[in-house]
Order: C-alpha cells, then structure tokens, then sequence
DNA sequence: ACCTGAACACCGTTCAAGT
DNA sequence: ACCTGAACACCGTTCAAGT
C-alpha cells in the first residue's frame, strides 16, 4: 500500500545520499510549509532517511539552517536586474523597488534571508559576489559625487529600511490572520478620537493593510531626497 | 533539604494564583533568560505550579507572550522622556534616540516587542496610550507645517528604520558570538579587494562593531534632512 | 471556579551501533 | 566513510480528573 512497503528494511547505499539533496529537500519544505513549520524529523521522512542521517552532513540544524540561507542568498541575487545607465536617485529607487519585489514574490527567501541572521554569506563565494554588488552599488553613487563612505552608508540605511518594511508586514501577515483582526480592531473600534484632531483624520493609514502599500515607496523618497539633500550641500562646501 | 520538601503534596488553594502573578514571574524569567529560553514548564517551575495551571489564564503560550508583551509596552512607554519645546527637527532625533537606547538599555523590552509582531497594543488601554503618543508626536510635525498625512508618514518610517537597525544589532549580538566571528572573519579574510577600489577603502565600517555605532545616527540624519527638504518645498509650493 | 498529573505527539541531539 | 535506530531530555497541549 505506502511506497515504503518495498523500502521498508532496505538501507541507503553508501553514497546516495548528498549534502545537495539534503539541501534541496529541505529548501522545498521550507517553500512549501514556511521555516516554523521546517524540522529535521519533516525532512527526514520527506527524504526517506533516517533522521540522524544528515548529522553526517550538518553539524546541527542550525548549521543546515545557515547552508540553506547561502543558497536562498546566491538565488536572490541572481534575480536582481541589471540597472545600468540610470541617474543616481532612479537607480537607488529601482534597486530597492527590485529588492522588495523579489522578498515578496519569494516568501522562502525572506525567511530564510531578510527573518534570520542580517549576514548570510558565509560561504567564500556567496561573500564574494556580495560585495562586488555592494562595490557596484558604491560606485553608483560615487560616480554621482558622493563620497565612498556616504555612498556605503547610504546603502546600508537603505538596506536596513527596506528590511524592516519587509520584516514588518511579514509580522504582520501572520499575526493578523485571525487573532488580531478580531481582537485588534475591536479595541480599535473603541478607541475614542474625540481628544486625538490628527490622528482622527489619518487613522484609516493605521489599518495595516492600507499603510503598507505607499508606506515603502514613500520613505524610500524620503531617504533618496536626504541624500539628494546632502549632496547639494557638499557640492557647494568644498568651493574650489 | 529541597524547598519543596515541605509543600511535596500540597495542593495550591483556589485564589492563591493570578494572571499578574504568573505575568510577573514571565517577565522576570524572559528577563533572565531571553524570550527563546522561555517555556511553560521553565515558567511552572519558577512559580512552583503545575504547568496546566497557567492555561486557566492564558489560552496558551502565545497568548501568555502576548499579555507579556501588552505588558513589556506599558513599561516602554513610560520611559520615552519629555521632550516638549524642542524644535521639530530636535525632538524627532531626540525621540528616537531615547526610542532606540530604552530597548539597547532592556533587552526584555527589545525581545517582546520589536522582535515579536509590530503591533503590540492589544488592549484597549495600551492602544489608547500608544494612540495618544503618537497622536502628540504627529502634532509636533504638523506645527511645524507638515500636512497631517506627511507627519504620520514621517513618524512610521523613522520607527522603521529605528525598528531595522535593533533588529540588526539583534541578529548579529545573538549570531555574531561564536560561529561568525571565527566563520565569517575568516571568509572576510580571503576576499580579495583588489577589484573593488571603493570596499577597499570602507571595509572596516562593514565590521558590525564598527558600523552599528554611526549607522543609526546617519540614517537618522539622512531622513530628518528628507524631511527638511520636503519641507522647505511645499512650503515655496503653494504660494498664496 | 480553580488547580493538577498523566498521557500524547512532537522536537533536536547523543551514543552506540551497523555496513 | 557513511547511514541508522534506540534512547534521552525537552517541548506545548488535550483530557479527565481532583477540590
């Protein structure tokens, strides 16, 4: 009847199995059920091993946890595009307007890479291709007369704010499902605006599923405009 | 010998157990030991209870974290500072200053509320607190003459960011210790710079210690100067 | 109404084998 | 060298009591 009535005493020849296919297998699983629902007991039985066979591969399931977010880190950023020959601030834009995109179109890479450690490159080349995109993504900038470090420093804020958007309606997607819709807009529904002018006006913005949607597009404007901003004023500082 | 020795077989009486009891001692042991380290039988144990007695008050673990963190919010609110008559500029950089060195200060604060889903605020009272908070900052903006939207905007994306960069420090405090440090300075180590001119040159600022100090308050300098500058424009715009 | 222990279905990992 | 099952110490929660 189950497919392992045939396998059920057999035992895996010696080298079938591999640290790709665990990797594979569970970067499915983690595709399919999401990472909370990702174990070693889900990934064995997925793969018809034993459990502790893949202790011969991976330390611990952090340390499979860790190989499988250099995976999901080379895959994202094959799908970055090539922005060549925009200005500056267009190019900043359409970089992190990608770079959103592609976390939400993938929920097993903002997972496995935007909701775990903020550094997943451990492997060499992982590492390696990192920072020749950082190094693109600089030269961008200094090309349009920024200085290195405010050209580095403008992409990791940019970087951390786009994260945190991400982080964000991640927690809330899935903290909003039932519990809170529920219970939050009632509480909501009995907060009193009468002492509150403002807040009355905008708190259709606070609905979440409202403000998410121009939220991101709206600070990446705001933090494009500060470096817009800054490099006027260092264009006219320096004089001669 | 043991503490327990007397009370072995004595049985708790009816009103001796509370939801704030059992709150307390939670926070105390999430205090100690971090949220991760938190179970309902470490929890049982500290209070000397059987482990089934919590669920008379709580529906379940999460539903005990989420009364912890309604709780962790109270507390958090009561240590943002008074920083009324500051000009907008200074009291938005002073603001989230003292947002993000209260949760840098207690990390229990930290762990139950930025990393936990972004909207902690589940009873009433807590919402209105939070409400009347905002309502005050937002206040603040529009004063100064930012239209209502732009000043709710301005807040949300400053919390953001200043979201982002805790969970960055986060992440790293609790990933960084042994396997990075060795792993990933050891990756570093290999890279060869010598076709990125411009990394050459900054690399040191992508060590976390080093780029965790400035990083917040560039960013946060980078968006005040957005604000600023959006300012100064609808201010020209309108005219009459 | 409030507190509890036994039992269940999971989990990650150690250890001592098997081949 | 590679794969495995039994066993251990945990976990959250259901259920059926106790008082």
């Amino acid at each position: 009847m189950s497919p392992k009535s045939q396998a059920e005493t057999t035992r895996r020849p010696r080298g079938s199995l591999s640290r790709a296919e665990i990797l594979q297998g569970a970067f499915a699983l983690v595709s399919d059920d999401g990472v909370e629902a990702f174990s070693m007991s889900r990934l064995a039985k997925k793969l018809d091993i034993g459990v502790m066979s893949m202790y011969w591969y991976f330390r611990n399931k952090d340390d499979l946890l860790d190989a499988l977010s250099d995976e999901a880190a080379r895959r994202f950023a094959e799908l970055l595009p090539d922005l060549s020959g925009y200005p500056w601030d267009e190019h900043l834009r359409e970089y992190f307007r990608a770079f959103r995109r592609i976390y939400r179109e993938q929920p097993v890479l903002r997972d496995l890479i935007i909701m775990r450690a903020p550094m997943q490159y451990r492997s060499h080349e992982a590492l390696h291709s990192y920072f020749e995109r950082l190094e693109r993504e600089i030269a961008v900038l200094v090309d349009a007369g920024f200085t290195i470090d405010a050209a580095a420093r403008a992409y990791a804020v940019l970087s951390i704010y786009a994260r945190g958007c991400l982080i964000n309606e991640r927690l809330f997607a899935d903290s909003g499902q039932e519990r809170n819709s529920a219970e939050y807009n009632a509480a909501l529904g009995q907060i009193d605006f009468a002492g509150m002018p403002y807040l009355a006006k905008v708190h259709g913005v606070w609905d979440p599923e409202v403000a998410m949607e121009g939220e991101f597009e709206h600070g990446l404007g705001l933090i494009i405009e500060g470096l817009r901003s800054m490099l006027e004023q260092t264009a006219k500082a320096p004089g001669t």
